[in-house]
DNA sequence: CTTATTCCCTGATTGC
DNA sequence: TGCAATCAGGGAATAA
């Protein structure tokens, strides 16, 4: 699943080799049919095609590719989704959904199993800022603003680290990380953690996030950065997916629980 | 405002 | 072993 980590090695990987390209021509797959936001997509493919890459930022889990003329194309992977870019082919998957062709004959493609992911061009994303919080890893995010946000919310901690109105790209598995290296239950009513305990979970937040990057994210199931390649973070996880296994600090077995509506995994021992 | 629930989708996993 | 039922997951929509 990609998260922050994720999306933002897939932006650093393309930056370099799609920025100044200009797109020569778009397909979309007529068995895809919500991929498409607020455009049809023959519409979609006409207005994209033609344009410029100038830029790619990320918010959250969001890639946001500028194009000229003020344009930005919106990209968001949620489950299974892949964007792909190779030289000189097309991928070859029977979970192709959208096609790019570009001027110097490369291809970037959007390939995803369940058809969860979803893109749109826009010429103003003020709709998309309403409804994400901070960046975990930018400025605006700051010990006291986890206080306070905390202090509203009586839920169990998890929920609002998963929560993107709240702060912006954290998914289940570096929630659970997050929570983790915190040494907080993922149950904890996230407005009984008090000012130091808030401290941990902010600098956590940001280790889970930043190792995670340093590894260029993690591949558990589909993900798979723009080249193809699988990140490596998978293979140092402290809990997520260790259900049974021992703690690498305390020895207890990790244990898995639904928490948030959400597969949670936490050490008992560790985390209260 | 928050929180809980359902839905989307399909391969993987579980249960009998 | 085999087949059906359930699970997994992000986020939108809906309900409370």
């Amino acid at each position: 699943m990609p998260e922050l980590p994720e999306v933002e090695t897939i932006r650093r990987d393309l930056l370099p080799i799609v920025v100044g390209r200009t797109i020569t021509e778009a397909w979309v797959s007529s068995n895809a049919p919500r991929l498409i936001q607020l455009l049809p997509p023959d519409e979609f493919c006409r207005q994209i095609a033609g344009r410029r890459i100038e830029d790619i930022e990320r918010r959250g889990k969001y890639l946001l590719f500028r194009l000229d003329g003020g344009l930005t194309w919106g990209v968001h992977l949620r489950m299974t989704g892949r964007l792909l870019h190779n030289a000189s082919a097309c991928p070859e998957s029977p979970y192709l959904r959208v096609t790019f062709r570009l001027d110097d004959g490369a291809w970037l493609c959007f390939v995803d199993l369940r058809k969860f992911g979803t893109m749109w061009l826009v010429d103003d994303e003020a709709f998309m800022w309403s409804k994400l919080g901070p960046e975990p890893l930018g400025e605006e995010f700051t010990p006291t603003y986890l206080h306070a946000l905390l202090k509203r919310r009586s839920g169990p901690i998890k929920g609002t680290l998963l929560d993107q109105k709240a702060i912006a790209g954290i998914g289940n598995i570096y929630a659970d990380e997050a929570l983790f290296i915190a040494g907080i239950s993922p149950k904890r009513a996230a407005n009984t953690l008090s000012k130091r305990r808030v401290e941990r979970l902010h600098a956590a937040i940001r280790e889970a996030l930043e190792l995670a990057l340093g590894d260029r994210g993690s591949s558990f199931r589909d993900y798979l950065d723009a080249s193809g390649r699988e990140g490596g973070h998978q293979l140092k996880v402290k809990v997520f997916r260790r259900t049974g296994q021992p703690c690498y600090v305390c020895g207890s077995a990790i244990k898995r629980a639904k928490v948030a509506g959400r597969s949670t995994h936490f050490c008992p021992r560790c985390q209260r």
